[in-house]
DNA sequence: CTCTTGACTGAGG
DNA sequence: GCCTCAGCCAAGA
């Protein structure tokens, strides 16, 4: 299909859907996906606008692993919930092991 | 149309 | 390894 025919906040939540149950991804690597490396904060700005919609937002984490968008979820600690509900280890806002548990959309798709 | 803001990232000191 | 600066692009006022 062509691109213009998904908006791309559109394409973020199709993405981000994708995301395997327990794993992780960052903004860029979504944005590197889409082919718009350089719009890594356009994928959280289509984060924020994603509530309301069936799109794990919370497996979607910066670069370095930081639940940098935590404070745009209802409970201050409703995003680390989440995540360790999914038996990701979460510390001081960061991802534990987020190497491992970083899932590359343009490597694993 | 112009200005500000932001769930980011990479480069430089 | 930590801190700061600049580039990036879209949406809202």
């Amino acid at each position: 299909m062509k691109p213009e025919t998904l908006n791309f906040f559109d394409k973020v939540y199709d993405i981000a859907r994708l995301i395997p149950y327990g794993r992780v991804t960052s903004y860029g690597a979504i944005a590197n996906y889409l082919g718009a490396k350089r719009s890594a904060r356009m994928v959280g700005y289509a984060m924020n606008a994603s509530e309301g919609k069936e799109v794990p937002a919370h497996r979607v984490v910066n670069r370095n692993g930081l639940l940098t968008g935590k404070h745009h979820f209802d409970g201050t600690n409703l995003m680390q919930q989440l995540l360790e509900n999914e038996g990701v280890k979460v510390v001081e806002n960061q991802v534990q092991d987020f190497d491992a548990l970083f899932w590359d959309p343009a490597k694993e798709l």
